[in-house]
DNA sequence: AAGAGGCCCTGATAGC
DNA sequence: TGCTATCAGGGCCTCT
């Protein structure tokens, strides 16, 4: 669920609370990550300070002292939850997508900092935490991940050379983070409906403009969302402000069997299964 | 090389 | 009420 924009929302929370703070003490409950957590990881984070948190698609970047990196990925069901130094929930963190309600179960890392501790909760266990002992090592780990849509790198010539006799559907490709990195099921099936461009549409026979459809508005639908704070699509229940808004912009994720919200299109939006994601397009005005 | 499919995991929900 | 099946999805992996 968390891509590039709800991870930029993430990392703008984590900038404003825990920046040039040094982690006093790390508890890992379970390593069993995406990655299993290395078993170097907390004496490697402790004592060592937040000099900058940055963020490179979906992975958010503490920049740690010494020169040396911790990279943390949500996968698909990883929030981050902060607590104040008496381990009430910090409300005043107006920016935070997620709950503010700290969940009992699924709390697998926490951080000590000198003011907050950071609670790191994924119940998927998709999600993973990766130390780095210097600059070298984390550009190797980046090295194949493509450019993100924000990024120069991401235009015409690239988009279009690299679709060169490529039999693969346009809709895997937004999903493939080693061609375009950030964009994740539910804003794929939003930026092709933007495009009007079919999601099973071969990546070898687009035109030019839409190549050109393409970059606009997956640069276009990634800030808008991150102006909306991201979107949040379950646990309405525990909505409180900290929630972002985008998923009322959704035209078609989730809206299967309305009416396409294109006008003048009288279609409706249709559902079906690419590379075991759903993919949401109306099959009228996206050829 | 390219592409298809499997796998990891838990919680919510649907169907019986 | 309680069981089982299905779906949700990011990214790495293997196989063809």
């Amino acid at each position: 669920m968390p891509e590039l924009p709800e991870v930029e929302i993430v990392k703008q929370s984590l900038d404003k609370n825990i920046k040039f703070q040094k982690i006093k003490k790390v508890v890992v409950r379970n390593r069993n990550l995406r990655f299993k957590i290395s078993k170097d990881f907390e004496f490697f984070l402790t004592n060592k300070k937040i000099v900058r948190i940055s963020r490179k698609s979906k992975y958010l970047i503490l920049h740690l002292s010494n020169n040396t990196f911790c990279i943390i990925h949500l996968g698909m069901s990883g929030t981050i939850h902060l607590l104040d130094k008496n381990n009430s929930i910090n409300n005043t963190n107006s920016s935070f997508y997620n709950s503010p309600n700290l969940p009992s179960k699924h709390n697998h890392i926490e951080i000590f900092l000198k003011k907050c501790r950071l609670i790191y909760n994924d119940p998927r266990r998709f999600g993973f935490f990766k130390i780095f002992k210097n600059k070298k090592a984390l550009l190797k780990f980046f090295n194949n991940i493509g450019p993100e849509p924000l990024n120069k790198k991401f235009n015409i010539n690239y988009i279009f050379n690299y679709f060169i006799n490529k039999k693969k559907n346009i809709k895997s490709f937004l999903l493939d983070q080693k061609f375009v990195s950030g964009i994740g099921n539910i804003y794929a099936s939003e930026i092709l409906f933007h495009c009007k461009i079919n999601p099973f549409k071969q990546a070898k026979n687009l035109t030019k403009l839409d190549i050109k459809k393409i970059r606009y508005f997956s640069k276009v639908i990634l800030n808008k969302a991150i102006k909306k704070g991201g979107s949040s699509i379950k646990d309405f229940k525990n909505v409180s402000g900290q929630n972002g808004s985008y998923q009322n912009e959704f035209k078609v994720y989730q809206r299967e069997n309305l009416n396409c919200l294109n006008k003048n299109c009288f279609g409706k939006v249709t559902k079906k299964v690419i590379s075991k994601r759903s993919t949401f397009f109306c099959n009228r005005c996206q050829k």
